[in-house]
RNA sequence: GCCCCCGUAGCUCAGUGGAUAGAGCGCAGGCCUCCGAAGCCUGAAGCAGCGGUUCGAGUCCGCUCGGGGGUACCA
C-alpha cells in the first residue's frame, strides 16, 4: 500500500522539527510535539498545512511565524514536495510538485480498484452487527438507517485489510413475542370464522399480521379453530417468526446488504451459552443475587443503579442475554472486534452494556455506533410510528419507490449524530434530483468519454502523463489524493457520511472540468493525458461509489 | 429532575480547534453549430442566544432557549 500524501508531508515536517530542534536547542517540548496536517481551505495558502509551529509558541517563548520559518527552511524539499514555506500567524504550508501529482495519475490508474485500500486492520477480525429489526414486524424506515451505515462501515473496514462479518441478531424471545404470537392466533382464528375475539391492548391490530395469519391458514387450514389464542401463541410466534425473517432478509437483499450470519438470542440459551457467561460474571465478582432477581452490580463500575441480568421469575433479561451474546461473539467467536451500530433509543442500554464489558474484561473490544431517529413527515407534518398498531412506512416500500441508490444515498448523507427528516413524498418528489445522479452523472459522463474515445481509435494507455500541467489538471489528482486518506478516516472514526460529501465534490470537480476542458481533442498526446485523468477519477468515482453500495453506471 | 444527540442559507444537509463557512433543492439571471444541459457560470441568503478557554471557536467548556431520544425485574 503506498502512503497517503499526507503521510508524506508529515513524515517531512516532523523530520524538519527534528532538526530545527536539534540545530536551535529546542529540546524536548518540540521532539515530543505532535505534527499535525491539516489540508487549508485556501488554495494560495499550498497543499497541506502544519500549525505545529503555533503549538510550540508557548513552551518555546518564541514568536509562531519565528519557529515556522526555523521548521520550513529545515524541511526536506524531496519526494513530491515543491516547495515549504512560513506564513503568518505561524502555518507551516507545504505545497506538491506538480510533475509529482501528474505520475500519481499512473500510480491511481495501475492500483485499479485497489486504489484507496490500506492494510491497517490486517489479520484482524471484526463484527458488524446491524440492522437486527425486531422479528414482530416488516423492516421499517426507523430500523433502516442502521442499514446503510453499518454495510459501508464493514466495506471501509474490509478495505482496510480486515476479515469482516455482518451479523444480524434476531430477538427471537422474550415477552413481546408471546404478545405476538397470541396476535396471529386471533387473526387466525377470525379467518376461520371466529368473532368477539379482540387483540390486547398491547398487541399487534395492524394489517400484515393478518397476512401472517393467512399465511398460516393456507399451509394448516383449520387444523387449530378449536383452541384459544392462549394456547396457539408460542407456537404460531414462531411460525410467524419465521415468514417474517424471511421478510427481512429479503428487504435487505434488495437493499443490497449481505449478511454473513443471522444469530438467534434463543442460540445462547439451548447452548447454555447464557449461564456460562453469568457465572464468568459471578467468578469475576460482579453478581449479586436480591430480591430473587440476579443482578450485575454495575454500581460498583461507575453506574447510578444496578442492572437485573436474571429476573426474579427465572427469565433472563434482554439486557443479560445481549451480554451473553456479546461475550460469545468476543470470546467464542474469536472476534478481534464487534461493532454495533444501533438507534439512538439504546443508548441507555449501550452504556450498561459498556460497563458489563468492562466486568467481562472485555472493555475496547466493544464499539457501538448510535445513530439518531429518523423522524417522519408526511405533507409536512410530523407523523409518530407506531409499528404494532401498522402506522410506520416500511422500508420495502421506499425502495421501490425511490430506487435503492437514492434511498442508500439519503441515509448516509448526513451524519449518525444528527436526527434525520424523512417525507416519502418529498423524497419520490426530489428521487430525480437526488445527488446521487450527480455523482452518477460524472461517472456515466466518463464512460461516454471513453466511448468517443474509441471511435477515434484513441486509447489512454501509454499516455505520457508529465502533459497534465494545467491547474485544471492538478487540482483534480490533489483531490483524487484525498480518497485514501478519507478511508483512513472513515476507518477510525465510523463517519460513513463523509463519502457521500466526498463523491459530489469529486464529480463537482469533474464537471467544473469537463466544462471548460476539452478530453478529447485535436492534440493526440494532450488527449491521451487527458484521458488517463479522468480515467483515474472514474476509478476513484467507482472506489467511493462502491464503498456506499451505490451503483456507478456507464449511461443514464 | 438526571443522562445522550442535535440547533449552520427559505427547505434538506456538509463543514478535522486554523487563515475569506459549503453543496443540493428552491429563488433571480446567463450558457448547448464543440467529448452527455441529470451539466456549467453569476447573484441574493446563514453559524439559536449569552459568557468562557485559546495566538485562533460553527467546532471545546458553562448557562439559557428550542427539537429528538433515554432514564424498568420492557425490548
Amino acid at each position: 500500500m503506498t502512503a497517503t500524501a499526507r503521510d508524506l508531508v508529515h513524515d517531512a515536517v516532523t523530520a524538519g522539527v527534528l532538526a530545527a530542534s536539534d540545530a536551535l536547542g529546542w529540546g524536548d517540548p518540540a521532539r515530543a510535539a505532535a505534527v499535525e496536517i491539516e489540508r487549508p481551505a485556501e488554495k494560495a495558502h499550498g497543499d497541506y498545512a502544519a500549525n505545529i509551529a503555533m503549538r510550540l509558541a508557548k513552551p518555546l517563548r518564541r514568536p509562531p511565524l519565528e519557529i515556522a520559518k526555523a521548521i520550513a527552511e529545515r524541511v526536506p524539499v524531496r519526494d513530491g514536495i515543491a516547495s515549504v514555506d512560513a506564513a503568518p500567524p505561524g502555518f507551516i504550508n507545504v505545497r506538491l510538485d506538480p510533475a509529482w501529482l501528474a505520475r500519481q495519475v499512473e500510480v491511481i490508474v495501475s492500483e485499479g480498484d485497489r486504489f484507496g485500500r490500506n492494510d491497517a486492520l490486517n489479520g484482524r477480525r471484526f463484527q458488524v452487527e446491524f440492522v437486527s429489526a425486531n422479528p414482530t414486524g416488516p423492516v421499517t424506515v426507523a430500523n433502516a438507517r442502521g442499514g446503510p451505515i453499518g454495510d459501508v462501515l464493514a466495506n471501509v473496514l474490509a478495505f482496510s485489510g480486515a476479515d469482516v462479518q455482518r451479523e444480524y441478531y434476531i430477538n427471537d424471545a422474550g415477552t413481546q413475542l408471546d404478545v405476538f404470537g397470541r396476535s396471529v392466533a386471533v387473526r387466525y382464528l377470525e379467518l376461520g370464522g371466529k368473532t368477539g375475539l379482540v387483540i390486547p391492548d398491547d398487541g399487534y391490530p395492524a394489517d400484515y399480521v393478518v397476512d401472517l395469519a393467512r399465511a398460516l391458514r393456507d399451509k394448516v387450514g383449520g387444523a387449530f379453530d378449536d383452541q384459544t389464542p392462549e394456547e396457539l401463541a408460542p407456537q404460531f410466534a414462531r411460525a410467524a417468526l419465521d415468514t417474517v425473517i424471511e421478510w427481512h432478509k429479503a428487504t435487505m437483499r434488495k437493499f443490497r446488504i449481505a449478511f454473513d450470519s443471522f444469530y438467534r438470542e434463543t442460540a445462547l440459551m439451548e447452548s447454555g451459552y447464557f449461564m456460562k457467561t453469568i457465572e464468568a460474571l459471578r467468578e469475576a465478582g460482579h453478581i449479586e443475587e436480591r430480591d430473587g432477581a440476579v443482578w450485575l452490580k454495575s454500581r460498583e463500575l461507575g453506574e447510578d443503579i444496578d442492572s437485573v441480568l436474571i429476573r426474579s421469575t427465572g427469565v433472563p433479561t434482554y439486557f443479560g442475554v445481549d451480554v451473553a451474546y456479546h461475550r460469545e461473539a468476543l470470546v467464542d467467536r474469536g472476534l478481534d472486534r464487534k461493532i454495533d451500530v444501533w438507534g439512538a433509543n439504546t443508548h441507555g442500554h449501550a452504556r450498561r452494556m459498556k460497563t458489563a464489558m468492562t466486568a467481562l474484561g472485555l472493555e475496547g473490544r466493544w464499539v457501538v455506533v448510535l445513530y439518531q431517529f429518523v423522524r417522519f413527515l408526511h405533507e409536512g407534518v410530523l407523523v409518530n410510528m407506531a409499528r404494532r398498531r401498522g402506522q410506520f412506512i416500511r422500508l420495502d416500500d421506499v425502495i421501490d419507490t425511490v430506487g435503492v441508490d437514492a434511498a442508500r444515498w439519503f441515509f448516509l448523507m448526513a451524519s449518525a449524530d444528527r436526527t434525520l427528516d424523512f417525507d416519502l413524498e418529498l423524497a419520490v418528489q426530489q428521487s430525480n434530483d437526488n445527488p446521487v445522479y450527480y455523482v452518477q452523472y460524472a461517472h456515466a459522463r466518463i464512460a461516454s468519454i471513453f466511448r468517443t474515445a474509441a471511435e477515434r481509435g484513441l486509447r489512454s494507455e501509454g499516455a505520457d502523463v508529465a502533459l497534465l500541467t494545467d491547474d485544471a489538471e492538478l487540482d483534480l489528482v490533489r483531490l483524487l489524493l484525498r480518497f485514501p486518506e478519507l478511508v483512513e478516516e472513515v476507518r477510525d472514526k465510523h463517519n460513513v457520511h463523509l463519502f457521500t460529501g466526498y463523491g459530489l465534490e469529486l464529480a463537482g470537480a469533474f464537471h467544473g472540468f469537463y466544462k471548460g476542458n476539452r478530453v478529447v481533442g485535436d492534440d493526440e498526446a494532450r488527449s491521451k493525458a487527458r484521458l488517463r485523468l479522468v480515467e483515474a477519477v472514474a476509478l476513484t468515482l467507482r472506489q467511493t461509489l462502491g464503498l456506499l453500495g451505490v451503483s456507478a453506471p456507464e449511461s443514464m
